[in-house]
DNA sequence: CGGGACTTTGAGCAAATTCAACCATTGTGG
DNA sequence: CCACAATGGTTGAATTTGCTCAAAGTCCCG
């Protein structure tokens, strides 16, 4: 299902010097327990476009990204696509926890995961009950990202979506420890346009029509420098992703 | 901040003959642990249009719908609003466990709900797992349902949006054990057009095309029947609220 | 340096929206 | 009990936003 090497090896200790450890649902766990989930644990490397799974594939994995990026997608029987979420350094993949995945997941560039056997996985949880709420915990932000994505994709303009896309990306860098005004922009024109359930074309306007107003600049294809970070607030229609707000739930 | 009645004196019993503890997340807990969900247990009831709690509120309570309809919505600066959800009998809300609410809930026509303050649920989340499980499946579903629910935002047309959403209704409305064929829409034009991205003008224009296209009929305004419900499949897009694929979640 | 993939830009088009009028149902007061 | 106002729903015409189709530009990468 995907050429991906694995290296079991190293895994225990991966563990104990991981980068996003504290930032992922990782954190959940104990020096002590953290044994538990390294046993179980095989890391994996993906290329670029590489599918780690197919909507309707038994879910037999979970998986913490641990390096790259990733989109979670759905698609229609005439091929149009629905990307649902893009995942990063940290971020959990395969909630929904169902008997088969609700939706299809590829590698943007390239990506590294910690691979869990769900079974074994569920094990854990048992064990460990801070771990399943710490779960939840993920599942709820998931669930207000979804609710916030829904009002972009059903009430917001082609150029709120993109600003809202942007502050979205530049807030989740920072917390993962980058610089905010420099958003890397790891995909397509054509990701970014079935995130926002837009065309590859209004994309790229909308990007064009953002420049010429100087709220952005456009360094590279994948690279946004926010030069007016208020004024994109205020295209973005603000309240969904607040700052704010979304520091305070933590 | 809302004005319903309660009348905590028959709620141990009525934990014991609930309709729908079976269908809800009570389900979770066993003859002889309900009790102590019934403790903490207020019933509520909730007038036409009155609303249960607003985004941003301190989220103190959550709930079980018992009887009605229910939407979640979230508003832009500007007046504009989306619909996430509607929820009926067996429902929960809540979930999206924050210090907030991150949306806001209001009743469709009357609705009834038991009560739960947050934090004495979490006591009993900790102490039954089983019942922390549950919450954790509850929460995928959702995930599953907001992601179909992207797809259909972002990459629908009117027409399928349309008979998305009335199988979907007709779906969920016979796993309450009801009929199939025959839906019952308690909600508003305003209100369907807010959840599928549409105006209630074209919310409008599609119910009469499907009815001239002899897929539905309309014998009320808030009633449809189906007539052809493979056909209605068949413009659904069919994939994301098949029925086959979503039983077999369970 | 050349080829392919991706992106940008342009022109015309279409689906859904906006604006406006009309219709149906319901509830209220005379 | 009826008239009528109010609310919500439907239908029509014009408009607009974003899409489609097409062409040209840019950036890698061999």
């Amino acid at each position: 299902m995907f050429g991906s090497r694995q290296f079991t090896s190293e895994v225990l200790e991966h563990c104990q010097t991981c980068s996003i450890r504290l930032t992922s649902v990782c954190s959940a766990l104990k020096e002590e327990e953290i044994g538990g989930l390294a046993e179980i644990t095989t890391l994996i490397k993906a290329d670029p476009q590489e599918t780690i799974f197919y909507e309707g594939d038994p879910a037999d994995h979970l998986f913490n990204v641990t390096g790259g990026g990733v989109s979670m997608f759905k698609l229609l029987p005439d091929g149009r696509r629905q990307i649902t979420g893009f995942l990063f350094a940290g971020d959990f993949l395969g909630l929904a926890l169902h008997d088969h995945y609700s939706y299809s997941a590829e590698a943007i560039t390239g990506a590294t995961f910690c691979r869990f056997p769900r079974n074994k996985l569920e094990v854990l949880l048992d064990k460990y009950p801070k771990f399943e709420k710490r779960l939840l915990q993920t599942a709820s932000n998931e669930l207000a990202a979804a609710q916030d994505q829904m009002l972009l994709l059903g009430r917001k303009t082609a150029q709120e979506r993109i600003a809202s896309f942007l502050l979205n990306l530049s807030q989740r860098a920072m917390r993962r420890g980058q610089a905010g005004d420099k958003v890397d922009l790891p995909m397509s024109r054509a990701d970014i346009g079935d995130y926002l359930g837009l065309t590859i074309e209004t994309v790229s306007r909308t990007f064009t029509r953002l420049k010429k107003e100087e709220v952005i600049e456009l360094p590279g294809v994948h690279e946004v420098v926010i030069l007016d970070r208020a004024g994109l607030q205020d295209i973005a229609g603000f309240s969904a992703e607040d700052p704010v707000a979304a520091v305070a739930a933590f």
